[in-house]
DNA sequence: TATCATTTGTTCGTATGTATC
DNA sequence: CGATACATACGAACAAATGAT
């Protein structure tokens, strides 16, 4: 009945396993060379299409990275990874958020709201409502790693704050007091996820590798806890790493029980 | 000066390019068939080892899930995943943790505290102090995914709060409350990042492939803004969703500048 | 500056094993 | 059993980047 999830028969993945082993013990410092194909070939008397495939996982497995021509060298274990403070501050109306490097001129344009943006912002795909999206490109100054950030504003949201459909490529921080003047009381929840990067958005980034991309979801609440905007961030998540705060609630009297007839 | 970035000259990536797009503009249903390499040999005109990286890509972006002798499958865009709050609650002196179901026995050990864990506690890898690490291994009743759990307690910590001597491996809201009997005032702090996982921690959470681990770090700060305790948390990307709550905080009047001398 | 050896990147061909239907 | 499909492995060749001569 137990089924052998993992196939270690596979000599590339024996060959990848040992590897991978050796380096996470320290055996090889980081920035050092891995032995060449060349020399796995003959040490492990295995093909050059083997060895490849076994540094391949090596490199999927985020150990290693190879440069053409040079070698494939062991990646820094703990990476110089900047915080990136996923906090607000407030002051008096005003709320900060931390600041970002804006790299390239915003970019508005006209979406449907569907998939995880109509989840968060609870509307119904099939309705298909529109919103702005303000595109912005942004480097963290920490490490220098890009930072694509998405902001996505309904239609009927920026009807009842006009300052918002005039410069909806403003920073959030102006997005936020927009919506405080209009009479909203903000609070904040952010998801968080991670997956490897499609094909444009490596380039976006600028990431060599397949090396997975954190994800976050911010949406605004106002009144009546509606959700109002939805801001997604990505960022390569090994030169970053998000920060939260956790603030104690008071909880319930009584656990809320979710639903599940 | 502007370097390329991203190789998309390889015939590989171009194809692998094309399904992408094909297949996150919804042409391909979740769950139905990609065509099998020998279709995208012929329609491609290219050879198999061709055909089989285009679809490594796919797989190693998590776009499909290759089958054994049945062929390679579109993966759920939006897969089922659950939400896992990272919030604590308070009821007087008690403060309270999101509930995950024990799958296993915890595991106390001793450890060295290194790396990442000693960074976040603010102690020097050089001195190694030694911790108590409890290691339990749960799953998210919403998904049943599994989720790694491990606390790393310093010993110096656990002498001056006994209790956490006698049960390390008590659920961390038991520890909470002991660091709060001890007289500490208990903020907490979390760190996020992500990356593919291990070969022995695919085996721990039960993946078939390479797709990111979400990682958090959290660490509980006492009086002083001393870091007692770390935990790490890891889970399925693919699987689970984090989610914080952001609680906006009063703005210092003048921003503090991180020393960089 | 030019050349050469080394190393990784890409592509082909071919063969065999093994799971599924 | 046979057909199909993916998994593994070998061999071979050339391209392209790099660093040293």
């Amino acid at each position: 009945m137990a089924r052998e999830i993992i196939r270690h028969n596979a000599i590339y993945m024996q060959v990848a396993d040992q590897l991978a082993q050796a380096i996470t013990a320290g055996e090889y410092e980081a920035g050092s060379k891995l032995p060449s194909e060349t020399e796995l070939m003959e040490t492990y008397g295995i093909s050059r299409p083997t060895a490849r495939a076994a540094v391949s996982e090596l490199r999927t497995m985020g150990l290693v990275e190879s440069r053409h021509g040079r070698g494939s060298f062991v990646r820094p274990q703990s990476a110089p990874t900047s915080a990136l403070a996923r906090t607000i501050t407030r002051s008096g109306k005003r709320y900060g958020v931390p600041e970002l490097e804006a790299k390239e001129q915003p970019c508005v344009t006209r979406v449907h709201v569907l998939g995880t943006h109509a989840e968060l912002l609870q509307r119904r795909e099939e309705d298909a409502d529109d919103a702005f999206s303000a595109d912005h490109l942004m480097t963290d100054p920490g490490t220098g790693a890009r930072i694509s950030h998405r902001v996505i504003i309904p239609l009927d949201v920026a009807s009842e704050a006009p300052a918002l459909a005039e410069t909806p490529d403003a920073p959030v921080a102006d997005l936020y007091a927009h919506l405080a003047e209009a009479g909203h009381t903000l609070t904040w929840q952010e998801y968080v996820t991670a997956r490897t990067p499609l094909p444009d958005e490596r380039e976006v980034l600028g990431l060599t590798d397949a090396s997975p991309i954190l994800i976050t979801y911010r949406v605004t609440y106002g009144t009546g806890d509606r959700p109002l905007l939805c801001e997604e961030l990505h960022t390569a998540a090994a030169r970053s790493r998000l920060v939260y705060r956790i603030t104690p609630e008071k909880a319930p009297a009584k656990r809320p029980r979710p639903a599940k007839s």
